[in-house]
DNA sequence: CTGCATCCCTGCGGATACTG
DNA sequence: CAGTATCCGCAGGGATGCAG
């Protein structure tokens, strides 16, 4: 029985479980959010001052994602000046961890990436002036 | 020295070495190409089979975008009907163990994901019908 | 302070057709 | 077979203003 090793007609990665991590992680707003409550909670404005660059609508709408896929939690003071707290849950937690190993890979490729770009983006440049 | 451990005024971790990783997986197809170079050299043709949905101009994008980061090599084969075959570097394969850590944990925790999407969709929808 | 609503524009990305 | 070129729709996401 078996083998038919031959046409495999799709193999087709697309629709497998990894597309919900990358629902996730494709947003690098989610992951910088991710990682600045890695210390302990963090409020609203703080998200906004810390993570360079989010707007408040691309901050409400990454956090809210992260809420309903439950990796944080929301946490309403009712005081006066309102406060809330966002805090990573076990789930939101223990994503960190694969998330650690890319970051590492990362810091121990960077300089090879930049590299590789640097030569090709100059070859292309070459390339280009050649053809005048 | 040091502590000083007050202010923190921005710890901006968007331009940090990490942005440089999203740049390159934040893209699915460059996720969904890498796993497919993964048992070994593919072809052009090959990708637009075993990759479902992905169109030739998003193929192209995607794999010049890898080349110029240096994780993949083009072989090119001066045949008749000419033939392109895509590999992996040295560096795109490092690139898989951090990459595997993060299909493991997608396996591993979907169920909860899921779960908690569905629960919190839920009560969105009754919240939305007891406003009336 | 925390957020939602609106406007608007850029560019991602799909479809199609053409070349070496 | 392996791309490149062009058109174009649509939604991602920024800016701003308002509300609780």
């Amino acid at each position: 029985m078996g083998k038919r090793k031959a046409v495999e007609p799709d193999i087709s990665i697309a629709k497998c479980r990894y597309s919900l991590l990358l629902e996730i992680i494709a947003s690098k707003w989610a992951v910088l959010a991710i990682y600045a409550m890695e210390g302990g909670a963090v409020r609203y404005g703080e998200f906004l001052r810390r993570i360079e660059g989010v707007s408040k609508k691309m901050l409400t709408q990454t956090l809210r994602q992260l809420e309903r896929d439950g990796l944080l939690e929301r946490e309403i003071h009712d005081t006066v000046p309102p406060g809330v707290e966002y805090r990573l849950t076990p789930l939101g937690q223990s994503l960190i961890v694969p998330l650690r190993h890319m970051k590492t890979w990362a810091i121990a490729h960077y300089p090879l990436v930049r590299e590789a770009r640097d030569d090709y983006d100059r070859r292309a440049v070459n390339a280009t002036i050649s053809e005048g």
